[in-house]
DNA sequence: GAGCACTGC
């Protein structure tokens, strides 16, 4: 039952990856920012910290961090630049706020409290060699395991260089990161914070919530919201940098920003060369430098190649020979910063510089398994009592698992194990975290561990990036996650548990080791990890193409087959898209953009629900505020509550009967968007007694709210449209004809045997329980979701006549 | 005839 020690550690002292005198300023550091990053799960995000000193100015001193003292520079002492603003106007004319007060004494007091833990941070050292690296060169791709502090320093790194006049740009792939490195480097500056006055250096902007000012120089936002600016701004023009953090995570966006910045360097984007060059940093945990290196340094060769032919400048003809540098970080630890083009100096700008900063991590143990297991839940068991009669406090535990099926069912049954424990073993506090759960229940892996008490967190993928739950020393991982998989022939999703890779084992394996030495528990054997696939598949080659593709095309990128990949999707998953985006007439035949489809690019909705949007806009529909509730609605998690115990459930279903629509979801959807917006007493009063989720509905009042405002940007909003209280029929049935028209295929036809069959691709598919239609016969149907769990689910189901789905095929076909 | 990892505009 128990998993064998490893021999190799066992007896063996464990080395720290510091001496002791600096342990302990590690320790307070780690701490400091684990609780900043617990501060900004809740909610309020400290914004009154600083707000009584709304007028006061910072010290403008980009010179501060040059010379490694920077904090130390008294304020008012600061440097003046007249040099700097003669050779760029632009500062002069984006009027950063001087320093002509003193600042604010708790943000000096704080900022001078934080630089000893600046300066220990290991990215630190490496200064100097960033900026050469980006005077050298415009990109420079950076590798800093966790807790090397890249993040926060390397803006503040850049701020001070000559050729920083404008903002630099930072991405993060999640809203609480973006906002609370923001804090923390407003911190770090002495600087106000995001919209607090308009000498704030530092700000934010994700989606709902921009807090940025005139004077924001480092602007943290996600990598979703920078993409809609380079929609609207193709140049990037208020940018002198852009800092692409956690590119290992290979989202679908940061792969397109990072196809966009290839192409802008490179100066390849016709007709768009910007004035002075863009600097870009690509920063990632793992060792992917090579690829990204290569993947840039090809960008820049092909467009030194178009100067050499423009030209026949025969400077430039030299860069074909200068190769980029593809040394990986491991075999030159010693030197931070490489880069190949000093041999050849009249070169300058066309070559990829790389820096490696180490991470700081205490050593973590592994365990495996001596024989694979199928029961994660019961091994899992086994471990942590093992842990827990074993190994002293403190020291909670973080179980890896698949999702919430499992997770409840090992809470279960931790708490009935626990109660037979003696009363001398201290006790276990079983503590789940998944998305699904409130934010309240999510927060209590924060709360202070309660005396003689060990946490068991039991954790969905959530723990791997997006939450950082603090106090942990053992891991234990269960190897799987559910992964999702966009099937092409079939056109669906599917969510299937699948054998995670090599680097999520790792970085499982790294949060036993975040504040002091750990031990990970792995629930398979060690060939088992040897057979893991390298890295995790990204998302852009497991995913519907067809919003990636729209937003290329929306861009200038139309040749999307020859689109700079880091990695290639197959050909047959963008042609996939392509025609998808035909048949919704976001391209015109010639595969250039259409009119509607630039509209549908700008939109914060998937193209079908675009195009939802764009068809409601149109005067013969005329219904586009009703269709703005409903597609409101299908953007955010679930309204409508799930319920345990059957008979919570039988008390919804009668509360909710007078919302419910024989048409179907959709129309359900709108009735209870218009209900809820009717209350005007007690709203929160109304979802209880509906069995409605308040914040869910309070997210679909504020998509409705941004929806309406880009509507009328995109001038959608300009029908004599009213919304009823209760849409007439032939209000409803303009609403369904508009839900077709982007989901015609998702439309299915009553077979003689009872199923559904769709009408392109005549595959099998079964309205889902959660839906109105559960149980019911109708000669078609229209879904808004097509998802395999064990079987072909529609979600978001309406009741729709067998003709006016043949109408709308003929139409596009 | 019964289900849902995680982000994000």
């Amino acid at each position: 039952m128990a998993p064998s020690q490893p021999e190799l550690t066992k007896g063996k002292k464990r080395k720290r990856d510091h001496g002791s005198t600096t342990t302990e300023r590690v320790k307070k550091g780690t701490g400091k920012l684990i609780r900043f990053e617990a501060e900004a799960e809740g909610e309020g995000e400290g914004k009154t910290e600083d707000a009584d000193n709304k007028d006061e100015a910072p010290p403008e001193n980009p010179e501060q961090t040059r010379d490694l003292e920077p904090i130390h520079q008294k304020p008012g002492h600061r440097h003046e630049h007249s040099h700097k603003s003669s050779l760029h106007p632009r500062r002069q004319q984006r009027d950063f706020p001087k320093a002509h007060t003193t600042l604010p004494p708790h943000v000096l007091k704080k900022r001078d409290e934080l630089l000893p833990i600046r300066k220990s941070l290991p990215i630190w050292p490496h200064v100097k060699s960033i900026r050469a690296a980006l005077r050298e060169n415009n990109v420079l791709v950076l590798t800093g395991e966790t807790g090397s502090g890249k993040s926060t320093q390397v803006p503040q790194f850049l701020l001070s260089e000559p050729w920083c006049t404008k903002t630099i740009a930072i991405t993060q792939p999640r809203r609480v990161a973006a906002i609370s490195l923001a804090r923390r480097v407003a911190e770090e500056m002495g600087s106000l914070f995001g919209n607090q006055s308009p000498s704030a250096k530092v700000g934010y902007s994700v989606r709902f919530d921009n807090a940025t000012g005139p004077g924001t120089r480092i602007k943290f936002l996600t990598e979703g919201m920078l993409l809609q600016e380079m929609l609207r701004d193709p140049e990037m023009s208020q940018y002198s940098a852009v800092v692409v953090d956690e590119v290992h995570e290979r989202s679908v966006n940061v792969d397109l920003i990072l196809g966009f910045l290839r192409n802008l360097v490179a100066g390849v984007d016709k007709g768009r060369k910007r004035k002075t060059p863009l600097k870009v940093v690509v920063m990632s945990a793992t060792a992917d430098v090579q690829a990204l290196v290569q993947f840039f340094g090809e960008g820049l060769q092909t467009s030194a190649r178009d100067v050499e032919v423009e030209t026949g400048d025969s400077g430039a003809a030299r860069t074909k020979s200068g190769k980029p540098s593809i040394d990986s970080p491991e075999s030159k630890p010693d030197q931070s910063t490489n880069s190949k083009s000093s041999n050849q100096p009249t070169q300058g700008h066309s070559q990829v510089s790389t820096c490696f900063v180490e991470g700081r991590q205490y050593p973590v143990k592994t365990v495996y398994l001596p024989s694979p297991t199928q029961d994660w839940v019961e091994t899992s068991l086994k471990i942590i009592f093992q842990i827990h009669y074993k190994e002293p406090l403190p020291g909670d535990i973080l179980v890896f698992l698949t999702g919430q099926d499992t997770i409840e069912g090992l809470e279960k049954l931790i708490n009935e194990y626990a109660q037979g424990m003696d009363a001398d073993v201290p006790k276990l506090l079983a503590l789940p975290l998944f998305a699904a759960l409130p934010q309240h229940a999510q927060q209590r892996i924060f709360t202070p561990t309660p005396p003689r008490t060990r946490k068991v967190i039991l954790a969905t993928n959530i723990a791997e990036t997006s939450v950082t739950v603090p106090g942990v020393r053992y891991v234990i991982d269960c190897g799987k996650s559910k992964i999702k998989q966009f099937r092409n022939r079939l056109g669906l999703e599917s969510l299937l548990v699948k054998p995670i890779s090599k680097s999520a084992a790792i970085q499982r394996k790294g949060r036993a080791g975040r504040e002091a030495a750990g031990q990970c528990y792995r629930l398979y054997t060690e060939e088992g990890f040897n057979t893991m696939e390298e890295r995790t598949t990204p998302e852009i080659l497991r995913c519907d193409l067809s919003h990636a593709i729209l937003t290329m095309k929306a861009r200038g990128a139309d040749d999307v087959l020859n689109f700079p990949f880091l990695d290639r999707p197959p050909r047959e998953a963008l042609e996939k898209a392509l025609l998808q985006l035909l048949h919704l007439s976001a391209l015109e035949e010639t595969g250039a953009i259409s009119e509607q489809g630039l509209k549908m690019a700008k939109l914060p909705l998937t193209p079908t629900l675009g195009r939802v949007l764009v068809e409601a806009a149109r005067p013969e529909r005329d219904c586009l505020l009703d269709v703005v509730d409903i597609i409101s609605a299908l953007s955010v998690e679930n309204i409508f509550l799930n319920l345990v115990t059957e008979e919570r459930k039988e008390e919804a279903e009668a509360a909710r009967r007078e919302l419910y629509r024989r048409e179907g979801d959709h129309m359900t959807l709108l009735v209870t968007v218009q209900r809820y917006e009717e209350e005007r007493s007690d709203r929160k009063a109304w979802c209880e007694k509906h069995f409605v989720s308040h914040r869910a509905m309070q997210n679909v009042m504020n998509v409705k709210k941004q929806l309406l405002q880009q509507c009328s940007q995109l001038k959608l909003l300009t029908s004599t449209d009213k919304a009823d209280s209760s849409p007439s029929e032939a209000k409803t049935q303009a609403i369904l004809a508009c839900i077709l028209r982007g989901f015609i295929s998702n439309t299915a036809r009553l077979m003689p045997d009872g199923s559904y069959k769709t009408l392109m691709g005549n595959q099998t598919v079964s309205i889902h329980p959660s839906s109105v239609l559960f149980g019911r016969k109708t000669e078609a149907i229209v879904f808004s979701e097509f998802v395999f769990t064990g079987k072909a689910w529609a979600r978001g189901v309406s009741a729709v006549q067998l003709d006016w789905v043949s109408e709308v095929i003929e139409a596009i076909m």
